[in-house]
DNA sequence: CTGGTGCATTGACCCAGATCAAGAAAAGCG
DNA sequence: CGCTTTTCTTGATCTGGGTCAATGCACCAG
C-alpha cells in the first residue's frame, strides 16, 4: 500500500472525471463512489491480474503505466494496450479478466469494488453511457494499433509509438506544442517491442536511426526531446490532417 | 433495394436481438424500433460509408459480410474488423464513421435512423448496456486480432482466420461439431491479405500449403472443407483450451 | 574498487515473407 | 462461342527484420 492516499481532488473521485469530461456525478453520487473505493500501489513490473483471473474491481489509472497483453504459450507476446493516467482498467458485467495486466512502472490505481459499481451504473445511467464512449475510444485506438502491427514499418512504428505517448504526456500535461516537446518514455526496450510486434534489438536500433536523423534526441536512455512534432509525425507515415487523435 | 424485404421473424426486428441474446424488449419497443427502421442492399465490393462521412444511421448486418478498413494514403490498406450476419455497425453518439465500410460480398443491412436510436438508446437502458456488451467483445475480438498480426506467423495467420470464420459459421447454422465442418470463404485472397497484414501472393502460398498438408481441402477457390478441427486449431498457434472464442 | 545484474547497443548472418513476373483458371459478355 | 477481365497460383529473387552473440553502461552490494 505504500501509504499513498489522494483526496478527491486528486483522484478525481469519480472515475468517469478522470478523463475530465463527466462532470455530471452529483454529490450523492459522489459520495457513494468515495464509499466504495480504495487505493492500491504496485511496483514497476509486479502483475495486477492474469488473465483469467477473477476481477472484483474496477479502477482508474492515477499515477504510472500498465499494460494488458496476451501470450501464446511458447512466449511470443502482444501487447494490446497501454493503460495511462485517467484511463480506465476493468469490464463491468464481466468477471474474469481476458489478459494480463501488469504494472509497467510504478503504478497506483484508485479502485472499486465491482459489484456495487456495477449496480451504480444501473441506476445511474449517464455512468453506462460514459464508459459506452470510453469503450469506444478504446476500440479506435485498438484498430488505429491493428494499422500499425499490420502494415507499418519498423521505423514507422517506433515513430507512430513516440507520437502517441508525446501527444497523451501534452495533453494531461496542458502544456503542449511549444517547440521542443520532451517526455520520459514509461517503457523498456522489451515492452516497446512487445507493443509493436518487434524485437528489442529492431526497436534499440531505429531508436538508434531516428537519433541518428535528428528526428528525436535522448537524454539518457528514457528522457526522448522531440525537436520538432510535424517532422516526426511524417515519419510515422499517418494521414497529416484526418484521422483519430487518440 | 432490390426487392428484398425481411419480416420480423426474419431480421430480429430488435437490432440487439439479433445477437440471440437480448430478449428483453417489449411489445412497445419492438414497434417503435420498427417504425425507425428499414433494409439498404449492396453489391459485392461496393463502399457503403468513407471515413469521416457522416453516417445517419447504426444497423444489424442480416446477410453477407461488410468489413471495416483503414488505408493509409500511399495504398497500404488494413483491415480492422469484419462484420458478419448478426454483427452490428455504426456507434450511437458518434456521428462521423472512422473506417472506410465495404461490402465484401453481397449484402443487406437492417438500418435504424441515428437520432431516434439514440435516444431510445436513453430511455431503455437495456439497449445500452447490451450495445456496451457487444461493444466489449468488439474489443476483444479487436486485441485478439493485434496478436495475430503482431506474433504470428503467416501460416498461423491464415489458420487462424479459417478458424475464426468456421467458428462463426457453425455458431450462425447451429450445426457445429459433426466432423468435417465446412463454409464459404466470403473474402478473396485480397481481402485475407488485408486483414491479416500479408500479401495476396503469401496468403495463396499458405492456402495452398495447408491444403497439401491436409489441414483443410478446397473445392473450388472459395468452399473450405475443415476434416478436422483440432489439427486446424494446432496451426493457429492458440493455447487449445483457455482463451476467448468469439 | 570489484564483480554482478539488468538494460541497452551494435554487429554478422539468415530467413520468412515481400516483390516482381508469368501463367492458369474462372467469370462475365458481346 | 471466343475474348476480355478478374482472380488465383506458382516461380525466382530480394530484403527488412529476426536471430545469435558480443560488448557497453549504470547501478548496486560487498
Amino acid at each position: 500500500m505504500n501509504g499513498i492516499v489522494f483526496d478527491h481532488k486528486e483522484c478525481g473521485s469519480c472515475p468517469i472525471r478522470h478523463r475530465a469530461v463527466c462532470a455530471r456525478c452529483d454529490a450523492d453520487e459522489l459520495e457513494e463512489l468515495d464509499s466504495i473505493k480504495y487505493y492500491r500501489s504496485y511496483e514497476a513490473g509486479q502483475p495486477i491480474v492474469w488473465s483469467g483471473d477473477r476481477m472484483d474491481f474496477v479502477a482508474s489509472v492515477v499515477t504510472g503505466v500498465a499494460s494488458l497483453s496476451q501470450a501464446m504459450e511458447d512466449g511470443r507476446t502482444q501487447m494490446v494496450g497501454l493503460l495511462l493516467p485517467s484511463d480506465f482498467l476493468g469490464r463491468p458485467g464481466r468477471d474474469a479478466a481476458p489478459y494480463d495486466v501488469v504494472a509497467v512502472s510504478n503504478l497506483t490505481l484508485c479502485c472499486f469494488r465491482r459489484k456495487p459499481f456495477e449496480q451504480m451504473m444501473i441506476r445511474t445511467p449517464h455512468i453506462g453511457q460514459r464508459l459506452l464512449e470510453m469503450t469506444l475510444d478504446e476500440l479506435d485506438a485498438a484498430r488505429e494499433w491493428m494499422l500499425i502491427l499490420g502494415r507499418k514499418t519498423a521505423r514507422e512504428k517506433i515513430a507512430s509509438l513516440m507520437a502517441i505517448i508525446a501527444r497523451r504526456d501534452a495533453s494531461l500535461a496542458l502544456s503542449s506544442a511549444e517547440d521542443g516537446m520532451s517526455f520520459e518514455l514509461p517503457l523498456t526496450r522489451e515492452a516497446m517491442a512487445d507493443y509493436l510486434g518487434l524485437t528489442l534489438e529492431t526497436v534499440s536500433r531505429q531508436i538508434s536511426a531516428l537519433k541518428r536523423d535528428g528526428i528525436i534526441t535522448l537524454e539518457g536512455k528514457r528522457h526522448v526531446i522531440i525537436p520538432d512534432f510535424d517532422r516526426l509525425q511524417i515519419e510515422t507515415g499517418d494521414d497529416m490532417d484526418g484521422g483519430l487523435m487518440i
